[in-house]
DNA sequence: ACAATTCATAGTAGAAAACTTGGAATTAAG
DNA sequence: CTTAATTCCAAGTTTTCTACTATGAATTGT
């Protein structure tokens, strides 16, 4: 029942994009230095998200990404579910329900299912938005 | 973010234990046979149960294992904790909390915390009494 | 031209999950 | 007292997944 690196690293990166959104676009090996990250493994995990349309690129020297749309409109369900699949706690109540012969007498079916819902409840409720303003709380506490 | 098959098994297991609670105890064998799960998979996850206290055990032939307690005394957060290890989606919320260094300026924490209280409050609000209500609201819809 | 970048694909080492194997210890029943 | 049924214990194995790493091509600003 953990989220994986990939998951984490991506929100990460996405909640790096919003943050230093300012026009220029954000290379790999600023976000890798700032969050810690291989560039490889960034390279990996950010393109899924721009296969996806969350980022968009400019290739070449000086090149990097930018969020497509504005923080507000990414939840952390979103790229969680995008980077990490499915977050259904077992895979016949998830999105594309895997058949189970025994889902008709599966009484432990409705604990998955009560579980997905609170799951879903929580990150689709968060947005890169949120995850900036808490951000800025955050630092607001050092800067006193 | 799944849920193993050993935790799940568990479950089915102790709800196994529960509804055939006649007073004489009951074997791997019947278990592995109703739960279609391979009788030495299923003594390696009881084997965890009966240290904890969970189950009670009696050796040598027509033996088997009872449940310890009442089955309202079993939350699934319990059996799933036992089995499956924390239930934090991210080591540095679980029981343990496993250090970070970033902790003080980590956003995302904020998410992994309400995420282990959602699912806290799902697992630990059902027992296996509720369990059995659900199983014979299922067995009745059959006899109708 | 060249250096900085993204893009694409494959490889790999280690860990974890999901079992399987083999056999010792215990005990009720015949 | 023997035997069959069972729990108990410890390793071994196979498969899958995670978390990267490696290599190099394509693109583009300076």
């Amino acid at each position: 029942m953990k989220i994986s690196t990939k998951g984490r690293y991506a929100l990460r990166l996405m909640l790096d994009l919003a943050t230093y959104n300012t026009g220029e676009p954000v290379s790999i090996k600023d976000i890798s230095k700032r969050q810690q990250i291989s560039e490889k493994y960034l390279e990996q995990i950010i393109s899924v998200l721009n296969k996806a349309g969350f980022v968009r690129s400019v290739r070449g020297a000086q090149g990097g990404y930018f969020l497509s749309r504005a923080p507000k409109d990414y939840t952390v369900g979103m790229i969680l579910r995008l980077t990490e699949g499915d977050l259904a706690p077992v895979s016949c109540v998830g999105m594309t329900d895997v058949e189970c012969d025994r889902i008709d007498s599966c009484v432990t079916n409705r604990i998955w299912k009560q579980l997905n819902d609170a799951i879903s409840n929580v990150v689709d409720n968060i947005t890169l938005d949120d995850l900036l303003s808490w951000q800025s709380e955050l630092t607001d506490q050092y800067v006193i």
